[in-house]
RNA sequence: GGAGAGAUGGCCGAGUCGGCUGAAGGCGCUCGCCUGCUAAGCGAGUAUGUGGGUAAACUGCAUCGAGGGUUCGAAUCCCUCUCUCUCCGCCA
């Protein structure tokens, strides 16, 4: 969320950044409700303040045994005035807020002007291709064959986009979240959590998943409970309504969780393979930090995503996503895009952003400047570290071999009991 | 699921038959004084949001779990909800 002053101060940038972001949002009745807020507000205040002044001259008169009746009657007016403008005064904001809400974030100016994901800005990649002596294929034909993988079961046990993983296939899964999560634990300096996969609508709020993208959300029938689609989202609110110290920033955390996600608007798109499903693992990186650094925590959160890849020896690259690519809360993105010789793409495997204030001042996250004065809003941000479906997608066709067996990175070998390949029984 | 207790400022903890309680008292913290170190002592200050004001002084409004109600006036009374704790039952 925008700062409402911000807003009203600079009208002319917000709506310039939404054309900028493709965003089509209607911003023309802010103003007027903006206003009308403000007028408002300053009307019933000043009944308030009549009000509280002369209740306390009427405890006076009671306390002194004069008669207060006249003030008495007179203030039954003023309540009732009261009461209607403090209804007009919700009823304005709830309009008010219902636009503002629906406002993205501001992008820094760092972020590449451009339409659509061919206007992301190349920022570098690590390693290289790999190559064959014969022509790779995608991973869920590897997976199948393998029987590691098991799609249609998957769909008979769910349904589309729900896979089943078999033997050595959920042994790699579950050692690459053990890898990752030892790795950004024991290295990098991150806290694991593992918070709850369910949580409610203040806390979907608050990282800006609502009002906006409840299509995207699996929600919980007869409770106000959603599936969480990242973990960015439980573990950003731990600090939901509190003031942190200084000294506790920054602060980092890691979690394991599964995201659910329903991928509407997404039908036809991918259907084959591990690529996008409804539920998937992910480790996740959060970070809560002093808005003097948070760029810098930026390059560090992505340099720890990074390292997961270069541990494994999958050639990336990583790009910073224009302003028309750039998602909802998010100033600044780099996306990392793993190989995948299999498919012959490039394909987003962690998503590293900076949100500055916007989430925290939706989740009401502050801190004490070291400084002293005002309590200010951190800046929040996560990234992927990584998806790990997509980690697997990467290793099944960037180590596949001619015979169809897979040899496993040696970094997840201790993870495996030194198992160093996954081929056909 | 049943029975009961509770939710007040950074923490602990008062709030009597509703009014002088934005909130006593203590602890903690900050600044100053004092004391040759440590400890103790003394004085002052110490919530958040939002508006006015010169980014000051000062000042309006709101906030005692959340929402609603009664009242001229609610931390105090009534209703609903949420959460926490204790006991019983059930359960991985």
């Amino acid at each position: 969320m925008l700062d409402l002053k911000y807003i009203r101060n600079n009208l002319e940038t917000v709506a310039a950044m939404l054309k900028g972001r493709n965003n089509s949002l209607d911003l023309s009745a802010f103003k007027a409700l903006d206003a009308e807020r403000l007028e408002l507000l300053n009307k019933v205040e000043t009944l308030k303040n009549q009000r509280n002044i002369c209740s306390d001259k009427i405890a006076e008169m009671k306390r002194a045994k004069a008669d207060a009746g006249a003030e008495i009657t007179a203030m039954r007016d003023v309540s009732r005035q009261i009461k209607e403008l403090d209804a007009k005064v919700a009823e304005v904001e709830n309009k008010l807020y219902e636009i503002v809400y629906l406002i993205p974030n501001l992008p820094h100016s760092s972020v590449p002007v451009g339409n659509s994901e061919a206007d992301n800005s190349y920022v570098r990649d690590w390693g290289k291709k790999p190559e064959f002596g014969f022509t790779p294929v995608p991973h869920w034909e590897i997976g199948e064959n393998l029987k590691i993988l098991d799609f249609e079961r998957g769909a008979k046990i769910t349904g589309a986009r729900f896979t089943l993983y078999r033997d050595l296939g959920a042994k790699l899964e579950r050692a690459l979240i053990n890898f990752m999560l030892d790795k950004h634990t024991e290295e990098h300096g991150y806290t694991e959590v593992l918070p709850p996969f369910m949580v409610n609508r203040n806390s979907m709020r608050g990282t800006g998943q609502l009002p906006k993208f409840a299509d995207d959300l699996f929600k919980v029938e007869g409770l106000d409970y959603f599936l969480i689609p990242t973990a960015e989202v439980p573990v950003t609110n731990i600090f939901q309504n509190e003031i942190l110290e200084d000294s506790e920033l920054p602060s980092y955390f890691t979690a394991y969780t599964p995201c659910f996600r329903k991928e509407a608007g997404s039908h036809g798109r991918d259907t084959r393979g591990l690529i996008r499903q409804h539920q998937f693992n992910k480790v996740e990186l959060v970070k809560f930090a002093d808005p003097e650094d948070s760029y810098d925590e930026l390059e560090k959160l992505l340099a720890d995503a990074e390292s997961i890849l270069q541990a494994l020896n999958l050639h990336y690259r990583v790009v910073n996503l224009c302003t028309g690519d750039l998602g909802f809360s998010a100033s600044k993105t780099y996306d990392i895009e793993v190989w995948l010789p299999g498919q012959g793409v490039y394909r987003e495997i962690s998503s590293c952003s900076n949100f500055e204030e916007f989430q925290a001042r939706r989740a009401n996250i502050r801190y004490r400047p070291k400084t002293g004065g005002k309590t200010r809003f951190v800046h929040t941000l996560n990234g992927s570290g990584l998806a790990v479906g997509r980690t697997v997608v990467a290793i099944l066709e960037n180590f596949q071999q001619e015979d169809g067996s897979v040899i496993i990175p040696e970094v997840l070998r201790p993870y495996l009991r030194g198992r160093e390949i996954i081929s056909k029984k």
